[in-house]
DNA sequence: GAAGAATTACTCGGATACTGCGTGTCCGAGTGTAACGGG
DNA sequence: CCCGTTACACTCGGACACGCAGTATCCGAGTAATTCTTC
């Protein structure tokens, strides 16, 4: 189980356009060779960034993709979502209920939750909290704080200065 | 992304042996009956747990798996981690270093952490220790909280009584 | 009748196929840009 | 010189292959119980 290498992309592409500062579009082309990546696949991986609402894509010559909100208004949970969907850690399969010892719904009651299932999903909450309390421009801000200049290589790399 | 269906059957093979209570071993086939599971994937399974220390193998005839300690001393971590591996969700493959803006290691200098790892990390680390305090006693009380006649369902389904 | 050895039946354990999802790639639809011609 | 039209080049977007980990299965090694033989 680990999480969709998609997931270190979108991140490191979002961080690469908040770096360049203006708003203008860049296409996949130029920030997939920021980091040596696939084009065609990290182009399927920020589609999914801009069904998510964290992305905008603009088409046409001179097109490409651009922030639908500053970082301070995205969290790690956001990119994770978008990348991955929004299906649990751990999906229960009621297993409870098959078998010599499965657990019949008694006559007229309701199906009380599973014991397991709650417990992961306890889990799964804590995740998806630490997740939503991981501001993308405190990683920014984080990054810079080693590497102060960061912005001015992403903007030579990808051609603006 | 998500956790293996193992994990399932491993928490609940686990308190079906605790509801059992005599320390007496159990063969995988009826451990799987109990829940209509494939025998072979359930041994499999149940080796990593062995592997993991939680469970004891009695081999030869009347053998089978037993509780290796009591459930207090277990946590949904313990299982996971015997299951999946000690593996981490976000596995940082360090495209930051790559590319055109590929951030160079300083000559002499030590590579810093990655931020995004290190966001990735705490809150896994938060999943965790949730897991860690899902004490798999907690679980099986919670279950019998609301069905009190699962003990003994379990030990009829078994064939213990 | 009791003890010991050979046999048997049952168990775990690891080596071997299959399947689904993540990964990677390709080509077509759509759009903004630029060139071109006419007024 | 300015405007409208046309062609173009570049972009996104979704449809199509590939590989690996999770899933499922099978057969052999090993052990405890059982049976049989012998004293």
């Amino acid at each position: 189980m680990r999480t969709s290498k998609g997931v270190e992309w979108a991140v490191h592409t979002l961080l690469n356009l908040a770096w360049l500062g203006d708003g203008e579009p860049v296409s996949t082309a130029q920030l997939a060779a920021a980091h040596d990546l696939s084009v065609s696949y990290l182009n399927k991986q920020l589609q999914q960034l801009v069904k998510g609402g964290l992305l905008e894509s603009v088409p046409g010559a001179r097109g490409g993709f651009r922030l639908a909100r500053p970082l301070e208004a995205m969290s790690m949970l956001d990119v994770v979502l978008a990348i991955e969907g929004d299906q649990p850690l751990f999906r229960c399969a009621e297993i409870r209920r098959c078998g010599t010892v499965g657990e019949r719904v008694p006559t007229g009651g309701f199906r009380r939750p599973c014991a397991v299932n709650s417990a992961m999903g306890r889990a799964e909450e804590a995740w998806r909290k630490a997740l939503a309390e991981e501001n993308l421009a405190d990683v920014k801000a984080d990054a810079e704080a080693h590497a102060p200049a960061l912005a001015s290589q992403v903007r030579r790399g990808l051609g603006r200065d």
